[in-house]
DNA sequence: CCTCGACTTGACCGTTTGGTCAGGTTTTGA
DNA sequence: TCAAAACCTGACCAAACGGTCAAGTCGAGG
């Protein structure tokens, strides 16, 4: 704080606030200077980006094994390959590092909510929804442990993004699913409940991956083997809000 | 270790082993002084059975918040109201403590699954465990997020609970799932998935409840919303496995 | 009433950890 | 070519934390 120097007029974007956590930035990926945005200019920028990319990798992971306070800057640092000191250049504090990592992750998380719409058909939303948040939980393991975990303690961090993006995004699609209902095409459950339900299946493969493998002989899932999980998943979901997900007999 | 007064011939049991983590105990509830076994003999016993039972809901409550690490011995002790030099009479290290709590959690889990035996028909074993296991959430949060996060961690106290006591229940029920399938009381889904299915939906209303609180209005779910959501689960999996919830017309 | 062991506690200690800082080196732009 | 800005890093610091210890208090048995 004192300093002049940790701080620089930064071309990325960096610490954003240094709040003993709770409270959170814009809409993420909006507010940048009118340089950066994706294809960065000059190599001084790639270079940083490069570096942050792989901080925020190594935090990730760090965060997702240990947890937010048993995460230690060192590690974080030690598997990034540079020194502690040169992490807090581009990250000033601790909760500034976790802050990006857990933006990144709910970047993610929406992108996959996007599978959800573009057609009208439930068996067909629904299914494609839950694949993608399947393939997430195979893919990005840590960042869906590090929501969880964010989550488990009460969300410091992302509190906002509840509130705001999660809270929107949810109505929207319950509104959807109450739609699919009043035109008969999936029986009435509760949206909400059913939204829970595929969350909470879908994030099990990241989240609780540890008990899994131990259950599964100590081996992750092959790919097979997740595949035929997936769509165990999908058909028990379909199926239960009335959905035949076996095309040879017809249901509703 | 050099002093011979913080590890004083205990009657209840302590500290066991104070290893960095891994390994556990036995089947938990067995090797018990031949004096302690819940009926306790002294005015003296039974202060300190109150004191320990003080101490471990206080460490749950915390190690809940804040996880194991971010969890302090000061915290505990101050919400179980007494200094923190005390604490350690009772409990000789931090992962000894954190343990206790971890083996009491298993247990009230165990006890939950009993409702899946005691009867040969699926829809009501399984009505009965999604019933148990909700209300389960609905009581001991807590635990469930302590759970969560051993888990969530790699499990690095509990391992050897997963690979028998829990390996063995799953393995149990699979068989009696497959036996329900193989005489067509229910449709041939993966016995495994259907497990990890109902565990994830079930824990999520406790590990998640921030979240799920948040979308709620920022309200806890009120006791009618709460059983609303619990037969909507166990409606939404029963049909999913190919049973009619609604007993009006028949299904299989 | 006295003794001895069970229990209690304030003060203290060594380690870990997030963060700082001064003094470098490298790159950029004029 | 040269200065200024960006970037890098070993050494260091204060705070927090798990755990220890000596000096107690308390209560049951003799």
């Amino acid at each position: 704080m004192t300093s002049d120097h940790a701080n620089p007029p930064i071309p990325g974007q960096d610490d954003r606030d240094a709040d003993p956590l709770s409270e959170g930035a814009q809409p993420a990926g909006a507010v940048l200077p009118p340089d950066a945005d994706d294809g960065v200019t000059g190599t001084r920028a790639l270079a940083r980006q490069a570096v942050e990319e792989r901080i925020l990798n190594a935090a990730e992971q760090v965060f997702a094994e240990y947890g937010f306070k048993g995460a230690t800057m060192g590690r974080i640092a030690e598997l990034a390959g540079l020194p502690k000191a040169n992490l807090h250049y581009y990250f000033a504090t601790k909760i500034a590092l976790y802050r990006q990592v857990v933006e990144r992750i709910f970047q993610i998380w929406l992108e996959a909510a996007d599978a959800f719409d573009g057609c009208d058909r439930p068996e067909e939303a629904l299914g494609r929804y839950i694949r993608a948040k399947m393939d997430i939980s195979r893919l990005h393991p840590n960042g869906s442990k590090v929501w969880a975990n964010e989550i488990l303690h009460g969300a410091p961090v992302i509190q906002d993004y509840l509130e705001t993006t999660l809270e929107e995004w949810t109505n929207g699609r319950m509104r959807l699913i109450e739609g699919w209902i009043a035109r008969g095409l999936m029986k009435p459950v509760d949206p909400r409940t059913l939204l829970y339900m595929i969350w909470a299946t879908t994030q099990h493969y990241a989240d609780f991956n540890h008990q899994i493998h131990t259950l599964n002989g100590g081996e992750p899932l092959s790919d097979e083997q997740f595949e035929a999980v997936r769509e165990t998943v999908v058909s028990i979901v379909l199926r239960g809000v009335g959905i035949d997900p076996d095309p040879r007999t017809g249901a509703d």
